[in-house]
DNA sequence: CATTTCACCTGGTGGC
DNA sequence: TGCCACCAGGTGAAAT
């Protein structure tokens, strides 16, 4: 489900919550699909290890990892304390996919249907990873064997006008297709290629590398200013997006283009258009964007 | 090599 | 109410 906003609200809130816990057991499910590391070997790693931080990385959640049998530490004080000494050691990466949730919960409370890991941490917190569609992935790297996980493309709320011009004129596929494509830049997704296509006025058809150099900084500042407003209103909720704490997000009130096909555009009162490119809904204003 | 298409999944919605 | 077609926040393998 998640793009950039929901990605990093979703990295916050479990950071919130599991800053300087111990993994003290991991239950997997027997589904294959989700798990780019065998669960096995995935569990073994995970078990006995300090959480020293969750951040965001493109659409990837990584958990940063103390050194395995690193001795527990009940005292939350003394927890943060380890938090600054202790340097990661191994990375738990997760990609959400379609549909994928990451929750803190107490162990005690129902689980979801499609519930395919549960991690119980020293804390007595519970987090899952829920996703009915199977389309997200888990991985485990150990740095000794595996080295440090890189996500593909440019950080779009980093990169800068330069970088960002060279990086779509050479590129002769659509824009839309361009600003989908994680190599390039890591985040945007369906919903915000669209919004951020209409805030800077560029027809979503358009082919990447014919954009003049005005569109496409007005584009990268569209991005920018897009993607911080969804983070600050904690991304888009359609259909049953939640945080980690099972709380939705506002941006989807937000949303201009995105599931308005028919609607009159905000600007100019002409209906939303819906058409296919590179085999995605794609939602513009025939007016507004040229 | 660059680009496009399609398979991978389940569930919700809207038309008949 | 039931059935069915279509749609969905993503990606990577296969085809072009």
């Amino acid at each position: 489900m998640p793009e950039l906003p929901e990605v990093e609200t979703i990295a916050r809130g479990v950071h919130e919550r599991v800053r300087g816990d111990r993994i003290v057991q991991v239950w997997f499910c027997g589904q294959p699909q989700p798990f780019k590391t065998p669960p096995v070997q995935q569990a073994n790693g995970l078990t006995g290890r300090t959480i020293l931080a969750v951040h965001r990385s493109g659409k990837h959640i990584v958990f940063e990892l103390g050194a395995l049998g690193a001795a527990p530490n009940a005292n939350p004080k003394e927890a943060h304390q380890r938090t600054k000494t202790d340097s990661p050691q191994a990375q738990w990466i997760v990609h959400l996919g379609m549909t994928g949730r990451l929750l803190v919960t107490s162990p005690e409370s129902p689980v979801a249907p499609h519930t395919h890991a549960r991690i119980n941490l020293a804390s007595g917190s519970e987090l899952r990873f829920v996703d009915p569609r199977r389309f997200g992935r888990l991985e485990f790297r150990d740095f000794r064997r595996d080295g440090t996980f890189h996500r593909p493309g440019a950080e779009p709320l980093a990169i800068g006008a330069r970088e960002f011009a060279a990086l779509f004129h050479q590129r002769q596929m659509t824009i839309k297709a361009a600003l989908l494509n994680q190599s390039l830049l890591a985040g945007v997704g369906n919903i915000y290629a669209d919004e951020s296509l209409y805030q800077a006025g560029v027809r979503p058809s358009r082919r990447s590398n014919r954009l003049t150099f005005a569109e496409l900084e007005r584009l990268r500042l569209a991005l920018r200013k897009v993607l911080r407003k969804a983070v600050r209103l904690g991304g888009s909720s359609v259909s049953n997006y939640v945080d980690a704490n099972g709380e939705q997000g506002f941006f989807q009130l937000e949303h201009c283009v995105y599931q308005r096909t028919g609607k009159p555009c905000l600007h100019c009162e002409t209906p939303i258009r819906r058409v296919l490119i590179a085999g995605r809904g794609t939602h513009y204003c025939p007016h507004c964007q040229r």
